[in-house]
DNA sequence: TTGCTCCTCACGTCACGTGAGGTGGC
DNA sequence: TTGCTCCTCACGTCACGTGAGGTGGC
């Protein structure tokens, strides 16, 4: 008598399947069942799975609601850890929410954290600069990634840069010490006018040896043996004046 | 060279498991190995690995960063869907947690919809009357319940019911035919007092007839046999007045 | 016989977590 | 030999969704 399963779950405002769900889970006595088989709901277990669906839509888990129902006084704690939760849920959402603003606003790539994102809006930058770029925003500090957006905001990539970023693999010694010379004021130049990114990792999270080693490696996958070739010059020219 | 899969995972900020899942569905190509079998990832592995970090934080799922990449061009359209979501998350959760709020405060009960469960408040009701209101929550339309609701504010268990809920199952005739009889005039105040309760399932979801036949049911299942006979006599007396 | 409702397996979903069992270089 | 890191299965998580294949009464 009284309801099939379609029926309570159609009462309790859920599906056939969430109520054998929890039966599976012990959540929900099986009823009694008619000469066929089918199962006969009575009064006490709608009340139940009105119960249960209104706990999970609220949030809580089935392992929660289960102990819940064991415990059987009032569920203060477990309302309070709740609400907080959801708090906190709903600060993450909207810090997402407030990025995907930037985001849509200012058209900024996806790829980069927002500070970073931010900084190169109006830049363009070559495929291997935005790469060492992400490199650079996992290895640095708080403080070096500032310091580094700071520097990325009044960036514009020199001739120079290009030129490097071309360089054949084939170039000959005479042009890529001709390239190295030319490099070597503009990035004193940079050093000059960011004086910031002299202590860069000095805040690095894994430390600045690490962050150093880190970003060395990169620097060796991004560019063939000509390019390291000419960044082995810069190093010489500006280590001996 | 270059990075191992701890490596890689370190530096993206997530788990070896999340990078060889990635691999599984095939969102990051494998890199080349080492002679031992070990993967070497490259500065290219990095940058997607960050990338399918800041997309899933946002909330995609790996489907969506695949087609993203697929497709290739500024996902605008998918920017917008997923604020959007993401503004109806916020919004019900905001509900969850006011009526967390009222729930925490006033220290209702977690099993009976909100209105309900405030009209009840300060009501002390028995188990029937509280599994019956609950049967009541799920067909009433929305006036209805409001109705109920407003009737429930002001409702005080008579001790006719308590007697009627505490009736031996073997009570003789004439303590039923009693009991009937002093609940009658009750049940007209209490449809004097009340005009509301006169159409109640009027807007049931259902339809009236079906609220009828539900709540019947109900009563049916938590009374025994000499409470229903009181019932029926109870509805014989008010049709002959 | 056809439709409709109910039933019980049992695999699928999603983004990984978590061992189990084995290998390679110090 | 012991520790450490890497590897590949492969099952587990959570709350159900979704068929597959079969039954019972009109």
């Amino acid at each position: 008598m009284t309801w099939s399963t379609r029926q309570i779950a159609d009462l309790a405002g859920t599906t056939v399947r969430a109520v054998r769900h929890y039966h599976e889970v012990g959540l929900l006595p099986e009823p009694e069942r008619h000469a066929n088989g089918y199962k006969q709901y009575g009064v006490a277990h709608l009340v139940r799975v009105v119960r249960i669906k209104r706990l999970t839509d609220l949030g809580f888990s089935l392992s929660q609601i289960s102990a819940m129902e064991d415990a059987d006084e009032y569920p203060e704690q477990e309302l309070r850890t709740l609400d907080a939760e959801l708090a906190e849920t709903i600060e993450r959402l909207q810090r997402v929410r407030a990025e995907l603003g930037t985001i849509l606003r200012e058209g900024t790539p996806t790829d980069l954290p927002p500070e970073i994102a931010l900084a190169t809006a109006d830049v363009k930058l070559s495929e291997t600069e935005r790469s060492l770029i992400v490199v650079m925003t996992r290895v640095l500090g708080p403080r070096g990634l500032r310091a580094y957006a700071e520097m990325l905001r009044s960036y514009r990539t020199p001739s120079e840069i290009e030129e490097f970023d071309d360089l054949p693999p084939d170039a000959d010694e005479h042009t890529r010490q001709d390239l190295a010379e030319r490099l070597v004021p503009l990035i004193r130049d940079l050093f000059d006018e960011h004086p910031g990114l002299e202590g860069l990792n000095a805040d690095a999270p894994g430390g600045a040896r690490y962050a150093e080693r880190t970003v060395g490696l990169a620097i060796k996958d991004v560019h063939h043996p000509a390019q390291l070739d000419v960044l082995q010059r810069i190093a010489r020219l500006r280590q001996t004046p």
